[in-house]
DNA sequence: AAACGAGGTTCCT
DNA sequence: AGGAACCTCGTTT
């Protein structure tokens, strides 16, 4: 995807998306025709408020609700089974260059590992910028696919989440049981 | 345990 | 250009 395509907030672009369970409340699923470009969380009742969080980063793309062609989406990302290592699924990361590099550094975080905010700033040769790091991570917009949530404080501890820390715990708790299945 | 400043990047005015 | 906001971190009260 080249950058003109996403520059100006989205303009001229068309994001399919739909609503799907998920074993962390409603997911809000938003792809481009290249592939996968957005994952969010909803508690009950708050779909309009997540959707309107997830257009907010592309304000001037063209929002088309398609349930039927966003749920094999949902259901490959939700299903560790349909997981291939040799068939990705596909994302389109949308985002400045240190953004998408953050994500990337992500990416490779194994399941069931957790890396600090610090360690990502070394990685991506900016030992001094965890915050920015963490204000990046903030903003991936392919939430638990590119798993933020395995990014914790230095220590260990859950230091925030966008979606509430109750969602990240949920996530990292899911996952450990994800590794007993497999 | 809480307060504080440095820190890199992005967003808004 | 300037200032505030961020899923931080280390040091100081």
């Amino acid at each position: 995807m080249s950058p003109g395509e996403w520059k100006n907030g989205g303009a001229g672009l068309t994001l399919t998306y739909g609503f799907h369970p998920s074993p962390f409340g409603t997911a809000i699923v938003i792809a481009t025709a290249r592939g996968l470009s957005g994952l969010a969380f909803a508690d009950p009742g708050e779909e309009q408020a997540a959707l309107a969080d997830m257009t907010r980063r592309w304000p001037n793309a063209t929002y088309v609700e398609d349930h039927e062609s966003t749920a094999p989406l949902a259901r490959r990302i939700f299903d560790t089974r349909l997981w291939r290592p040799d068939q990705p699924l596909r994302v389109v990361m949308i985002g400045t260059d240190f953004e998408v590099r953050v994500w990337e550094t992500l990416l490779k975080i194994p399941m069931g590992r957790a890396v600090s905010y610090s360690d990502i700033a070394c990685k991506i040769n900016s030992p001094k910028a965890s915050r920015a790091v963490g204000a990046a991570v903030g903003k991936n917009p392919v939430s638990f696919v590119v798993p933020c949530h395995r990014a914790l404080g230095k220590s260990g501890t859950l230091t925030g989440y966008h979606w509430g820390i109750t969602r990240k715990q949920a996530m990292l708790g899911w996952e450990a049981g994800q590794l007993g299945v497999q």
